[in-house]
DNA sequence: CTTCAGATGCTCT
DNA sequence: GAGCATCTGAAGA
């Protein structure tokens, strides 16, 4: 019954996407069917055709980066540092390699469990779930909504998915700031690019 | 508050 | 073999 973000949004400008997705709910269905959601507040637009930052600056298309090649409204999830997992929202045309990264939001939905996946704390111990900024960090967002390689290509227009955003509001133009991205010193002029949003 | 090192494994050269 | 779209805890200012 939920209404969902559809393919026409994720096929714009990267970074028309990226800013627009601030504010907006992700919704993250878990296998038992149990229901995650938590509200975006920091995004960075990864755009191929221009920017060295992009794992598939160049049309670079490797067997890491042919997910960014996926039609608008994919998800493409990769392991960094070993560790780490990071979301990612294609966009632009089909074919285009470009995407959003998701990097921080709040809980909003079943934030108990959340905290769960992200601590790996047993029920009782409701101190890490107190803390706050639990979910401020690409890393700490997929470990919290249980996100690994294994939902890497999801489809996020498909109303019965696992993964998918709600409409809700666009973000209020005062509130959106920008600056730099964030941990790509190696990508030379890229690195100055304002393509990081947050509220 | 700040800096700093270590963890850890996949991807591309 | 090198490097990476990160996080954490410990130690210093």
């Amino acid at each position: 019954m939920d209404s969902i973000l559809t393919r026409k949004f994720y096929a714009r400008d990267t970074l028309a996407v990226a800013r627009d997705l601030l504010g907006r709910d992700i919704v993250r269905v878990l296998e038992d069917g149990t229901r995650l959601a938590c509200r975006i507040t920091e995004t960075e637009a990864y755009i191929g055709r221009t920017d060295k930052a992009c794992h598939a600056y160049g049309g670079r298309r490797t067997a890491r980066t042919e997910t960014l090649f996926a039609p608008p409204g994919t998800a493409y999830i990769y392991l960094i540092y070993g560790m780490y997992h990071c979301l990612n929202f294609v966009t632009e045309g089909e074919g285009e390699p470009a995407a959003v990264l998701i990097r921080g939001a709040v809980p909003i939905e079943n934030g108990d469990i959340i905290a769960k996946n992200r601590f790996g704390c047993k029920e009782k111990d409701m101190t890490a779930y107190q803390k706050k900024n639990f979910l401020n960090g690409p890393g700490k967002l997929c470990r919290g909504l249980a996100l690994t390689r294994t939902q890497n290509g999801l489809d996020l227009t498909c109303p019965a998915g696992r993964l998918y955003v709600l409409p809700g509001a666009p973000p209020d133009p005062a509130q959106v700031r920008t600056g730099k991205r964030i941990g790509i010193d190696y990508a030379e002029e890229a690195v100055d690019f304002p393509w990081r949003f947050y509220l």
